[in-house]
DNA sequence: GCAAATTAATGATTTATTCAAG
DNA sequence: CTTGAATAAATCATTAATTTGC
């Protein structure tokens, strides 16, 4: 069990550096006698319920505007504010189509290379960006987990014929009905970078392509032809 | 409690699709009739310790050989191996120096734009990607928070009137001890994004900056100049 | 029929957990 | 053992379905 939106005004207890700044850094930028506004937001109730969707688009001065004032103007003070597509993404039928055939396909967490080009493709069918994809695998993922869970348990409910106490216990631990996923997942699993390599392409990790034993034949190019321009989909 | 790499060996039962493929995608596509392949990657024991570093690099053809030919050869085929830079990042003294003052001065999850000012900074004592700097945030944030937890908890053990079993339920109440990290984040926690945005800048979803309140004078630029160009730091 | 109210789905984030390099 | 890196679980928040009263 969890609490959340626990509601407890303190103050903060941070605020004086433990250790010396950097050196490269001047001291006297570092003051924190100005902490009033922070302690304010805190003593703010929290997480207020914004009904409008205008208002999600305020902007909030970040807590840690007690940073040096330098760090404070560049890092603190910008914020972004979306201007368009302040709407989250609504996959169309056809796109939900493709996903869900490359999930059956056995798809289940694409690089950032594959997520660039699912994203190029389905940008023909509506607005979308390679987050979407990336959280559509994410939480596909889970939820047909969550599914598989909630009926393997009515399954055995059903037919178990284990004791009551040792059913529920297994209920309990969320790990025992899921392992045809997790068998799925376990030889995927070894080390990878999803979301940042590539993407935060780097001098000291540039990638090279290895294509690794393709059994099919020449017939290409017709669901995601390999076109390495800029897939900004919009 | 949760049980984890519960080896279980199962096949598949997702191969055959539950609904019919998009329209543009021609149906001969989608022929599920190859699927020993997949099958009996799943019946191989789960995550296979692999103990040398070089097999880690090796590419393992992906689980979605079965999709369409034409997904397969692009999406399934194609792995990222980095080249150089296999090595994971160690950060530098002055690095580390200035992410403590940062964290200290309250930022716990920094967006992609301040995320490449800190790496473009940091990026002067050494060699530092984006993602490096996300993950020392997010891993700073945990593991500072189970020091926390564990030092009310020593604390709590000694000087606590409570009665024992009280006691062990807050224990176990994993969110008991973290109230003020709690408070903390919940006024900042109003909807960002954080790796994907402006890294995946998109056409539908332009950014404006927008300048909240700052009480600063006009001393600035000395942390974290702001330079626009690409923050690549090798 | 048709909006307001409620509920169910699901997109988007954060937090917890795990693995492994050094 | 510490901590960088990655994934999975939990959670939050918005949109679509659905219900309900008229």
């Amino acid at each position: 069990m969890r609490l959340h939106h626990f509601h407890v005004a303190y103050l903060d207890k941070m605020a004086s550096p433990s250790s010396s700044p950097p050196s490269m850094i001047s001291p006297s930028l570092i003051n924190s006698s100005t902490d009033i506004p922070f302690a304010l937001h805190c003593l703010r109730p929290l997480a207020p319920k914004i009904s409008f969707p205008e208002a999600r688009k305020m902007v909030v001065l970040p807590e840690f505007a007690r940073v040096s004032r330098n760090a404070s103007r560049l890092l603190n003070c910008t914020v972004q504010v979306p201007t368009s597509g302040a709407t989250r993404w609504n996959p169309s039928p056809d796109q939900i189509k493709v996903l869900e055939m490359l999930y059956r396909g056995g798809m289940r967490t694409p690089n950032s290379f594959q997520i660039e080009q699912i994203t190029e493709e389905l940008g023909k069918y509506g607005r979308i960006e390679g987050k979407n994809v990336f959280y559509w695998f994410q939480n596909h993922k889970a939820r047909e987990r969550q599914k598989q869970k909630r009926a393997a348990l009515l399954t055995l409910s059903t037919t178990s014929s284990l004791p009551p106490a040792t059913m529920h216990a297994a209920c309990l631990q969320d790990g025992v009905l899921e392992k045809k996923e997790a068998c799925e997942d376990a030889w995927r699993r070894k080390r990878r970078c999803r979301a940042w390599e590539d993407v935060h392409g780097d001098a000291a990790a540039t990638a090279t392509e290895v294509v690794a034993d393709c059994t099919d034949d020449d017939v290409m190019l017709e669901l995601f032809p390999l076109r390495p321009d800029q897939g900004k989909a919009s």
